[in-house]
DNA sequence: CCTCCGTGCTTCATCGATGAAGAAGACGGG
DNA sequence: CCCGTCTTCTTCATCGATGAAGCACGGAGG
């Protein structure tokens, strides 16, 4: 029996004679004593059966554990279906693997104190927060940490100054003008009636389903409200005036509220001829309730998504590219040079793209 | 200005003239003080920007850190391009998200020397490894740290006796029966002359392109070298010499493998009037090539994937079903059991399905 | 009036390692 | 033969918190 309670270097020291420094060098810093030695050391580290030097001790002494945490909106479980989510981590992964950085995870979850707990708790070198409203506790639990931190798409620069961290590395891109581009391209088709369906404005959901002019000013969610005033600016540019244009909004980013929305805008008179969905995934569920409701598209109904997420090109789904995979890339990259000492990158908004495929074409003529 | 160092528990607890461990108190055991005193301490936290208990340092002195380590055998980046490694994550996460428990993945690295010292230096509480190879260093490396550990396919359970950890939890299927089943669909369908297309079959790539038995035998990917002899044995059933059967194995799990070894073995002579694909994704690659080669579908070639993951449905593809979900759930679950005090659960098989879809029919009549 | 107990806070040791600085020999140069 | 330098190892303090145990006080119970 080697031991009952953890074999520590101490232990390895005192069986050998040596000061525990030099077992820790004989692990951590080679070429600080006699390879002799270190064989010596080596051997009765494993005779002893130790396990290693404890990282999370290295860790407290070093000041740092090699560790990124990436905290998300939704729940983890939730981020690992979401195409777009992945392929955010996906990104990150790229950019953080070669350096040696492990990603962590931070565990979402319904109870709001314990997914403040969660980023207060984790045991991380800095942190990637994405898709956080901007009345979100978990911004500041995370900008209390004091840690280093890099956000993706929301809260927006100007909510991280308030919040004291002025110089906060951000990713993101135009949600406005990108909204506005896919709007104004169903409109210049000649649409005129239109609907939104949109995921979540709110954090806290007051009431899903139809929202007017006043709650849609009212999202907490930046980017959810950036998009619809980007659709709003495309409609005030052909006159539509926008208090007559549904929007609906629901939990997430779902092809099953996708499907819900569409039944609500569509039932809604006069039939809108074009649906706007702030997500390819809930463009997909508007796709089905078409179908299940016989409308052709584009031919009886235009659709239009956002993301070109996975889904988006098998589907034929007109929609605006962003670069998801280099959000993350640039988020991490932004974090590794905070870690390396340099300062704060501040905002960088990423380029996008209209994406016109099949699902959007000529309003029906009625 | 608050300070320019780090403020620590202590500077408050001297701020106001109380024990350090009060102030510790305050924060993570509020019922241990008043809650005058507690406010009070709270408020002076505040006003000298304390960042909040270290969680490092927490973590140290109570011996958890609230995280699980995920390894994988290929890096994170092709693990989030992969949907079957996705889908195990999701499992993991459904798990450790309601325990609480973050999830860090683990960097692979081509670098060895990186990759293993990456699992040495994980700040984690226990961890997942998935799909190693019977010598990865990695595996030694995790059993080394004696770590709770739950593995996920491979190593098999006999190898991990060999290495010291004979009560790991350990969650898999029957590989082999699963490949023969989905091989036996084949020759029942009249198929004679079949060929393999494999991902990898062992760590360090001798030689990609067909291997022949020897080869096959010594592969270290249990994974690989079981659903070989499961295919064999079906073809031994119905007394095909499996000497004269092109196997061909790349390097991983992706369409591009797939189209290569597509091409590879549809080059021999007699041309395979069906493939069989160790993966999905593999299948996927070889569809791809049969379109390119003029090669209908089942007409001229059969062709049978593994896992049922994301493509197959949507493909028409022929494959074995596998709750690969599951597997991550059951990883996570059985290694917070042991966290929380209870013994290794040792193996547990779950169950598959054969899913015959429309890329398998019976072999041209030649 | 004395004892017992709960509340509220403190003391002490400890979790397991590593950075900075220093000391003892060995060795080469002048 | 002395001195500076390198190698090899040691000493000391510290990273930042928390468990276990202890002390002081006030109120309840006998």
């Amino acid at each position: 029996m080697p031991t009952d309670r953890p074999v520590t270097l101490r232990a390895i020291a005192e069986e050998l004679g040596v000061s525990a420094k030099t077992v820790s060098n004989a692990f951590s810093r080679p070429d600080q004593l006699s390879d002799r030695l270190r064989e010596e050391v080596l051997a009765t580290a494993r005779r002893l059966g130790y396990p290693g030097p404890n990282p999370l001790a290295a860790g407290l002494r070093r000041g740092r554990v090699g560790a990124i945490g990436v905290a998300y909106d939704n729940g983890l479980s939730y981020a690992f279906d979401d195409p777009v989510a992945v392929e955010l981590l996906a990104g990150a992964s790229t950019v953080a693997e070669p350096a040696g950085a492990g990603l962590l995870l931070v565990p979402g979850s319904v109870d709001a104190h314990r997914r403040e707990a969660a980023v207060t708790d984790a045991v991380v070198d800095g942190m990637v927060v994405s898709s956080l409203a901007d009345d979100d506790p978990l911004v500041v639990a995370a900008v209390g940490r004091r840690l280093p931190l890099a956000v993706v798409d929301q809260p927006r620069p100007d909510r991280l100054a308030e919040l004291g961290a002025p110089d906060t590395p951000w990713v993101g891109i135009d949600d406005r003008a990108a909204a506005a581009a896919v709007a104004g391209h169903v409109l210049a088709l000649g649409h005129r009636r239109i609907a939104v369906v949109s995921f979540g404005l709110h954090r806290e959901p007051i009431r899903r389903g139809l929202v007017d002019e006043a709650g849609q000013a009212a999202a907490t969610y930046a980017v959810s409200r950036d998009r619809l005033a980007g659709y709003r600016d495309a409609a005030a540019g052909v006159g539509i005036d926008w208090a007559g244009v549904p929007v609906f909004h629901g939990e997430d980013s779902t092809p099953a509220v996708g499907a819900a929305g569409a039944a609500a805008v569509l039932a809604t008179d006069p039939r809108p001829t074009a649906l706007l969905c702030t997500s390819d995934r809930l463009a997909e569920g508007v796709l089905r309730t078409a179908a299940r409701l016989g409308l052709r598209v584009p031919a009886d109904l235009s659709v239009a998504g956002f993301d070109d997420a996975a889904p988006a090109a098998g589907l034929g789904l007109t929609t605006v590219r962003q670069p998801t995979r280099r959000k993350g890339e640039e988020a991490v990259r932004a974090l590794l040079d905070r870690l390396a000492g340099q300062p704060g990158a501040g905002p960088r908004t990423l380029p996008t793209e209209l994406v016109v495929r099949t699902s959007t074409g000529p309003p029906p003529v009625s």
